[in-house]
DNA sequence: ACTTGACCTAAAGTTAGGTTTAGATAATAT
DNA sequence: ATATTATCTAAACCTAACTTTAGGTCAAGT
């Protein structure tokens, strides 16, 4: 059992944002105590788990609060469940792929300028063709380029 | 030397995008012909492709802006641009790696759904511990919940 | 009794990153 | 010549995901 704050503190989330993740329905199962004080439990934090995650992969929240709808209509959801968390894989996974595409263009931009710091001035880099770069960053040159 | 609508269809990216970039400052070099269209050449083309590059990488327009102006300020800024690049480098590897973290529970999450499926239950699955699982979806359950 | 700190709701405000609209000009095809 | 298609600007509009504000309740310590 945790209090908001407590949550907030583990979690390192605003607790207007877990208010605010409450109120969108992301916590099905959050229970308040008599004065209407919110009390976490194992459950809510699972599920603030799997948003955190679900959001970090680019989820919205009107998606993530449809699975927690699911989630509470029982065993005829599971497939539509499972096909959730099968397609949210490959996104994670394109995701990944891209950024990794986005790091070869950051890597030659690195060597770019240590080079072009090195001679004070652009010049000479700008004119390297693919050729006669270092082969690792030939291969990055060429990836973001093509 | 390209139109706006071609670079758009090149990009996949709306007309109405590439003339916000051009509002925020995002393409220095770009020029206008006399009846003020604009005209896209090689420079700006490899603007746009960084531009895309480090937005996926999570960079605010107004800090890609700010990159743009120290690149038309000369070799006095050669340092600090490379820093930017260093530091971006650094941006993105960290995604990668949180983008890996969530693929786990994802993956556990996979694992689990199509246990449930299979039972046509959660009953079954919601009770396994760790040391019941498949080592490598235990690896991903314990990597999830630390 | 009263102050302090943690909690509550509802509603308004904020920010980034666009998109849409309206009204105009320009280039191209028939 | 004229209709269509592409382009332009400025300004208003939009959406997601929060955050802030205002005004109030509640429990614990002094």
């Amino acid at each position: 059992m945790y209090s908001i704050g407590e949550v907030s503190k583990m979690f390192q989330i605003p607790i207007s944002t877990l208010r605010y993740y409450d109120k969108e329905g992301l916590f099905l199962g959050l229970e308040k105590n008599n004065s209407g004080i919110r009390i976490f439990n194992e459950k809510t934090i699972d599920a603030l788990r799997l948003i955190e995650c679900l959001k970090k992969s680019g989820m919205q929240i009107k998606d993530i609060k449809e699975f927690m709808k699911w989630c509470s209509m029982g065993d005829k959801t599971l497939k539509i469940r499972k096909e959730m968390f099968l397609k949210q894989k490959k996104t994670i996974e394109k995701e990944i792929e891209e950024l990794n595409n986005a790091l070869e263009l950051i890597k030659y931009k690195c060597w770019y300028y240590d080079e072009a710091v090195k001679d004070n001035s652009e010049k000479r880099v700008k004119n390297i063709t693919p050729s006669q770069m270092p082969s690792d960053i030939k291969k990055a040159y060429e990836n973001s380029h093509k």
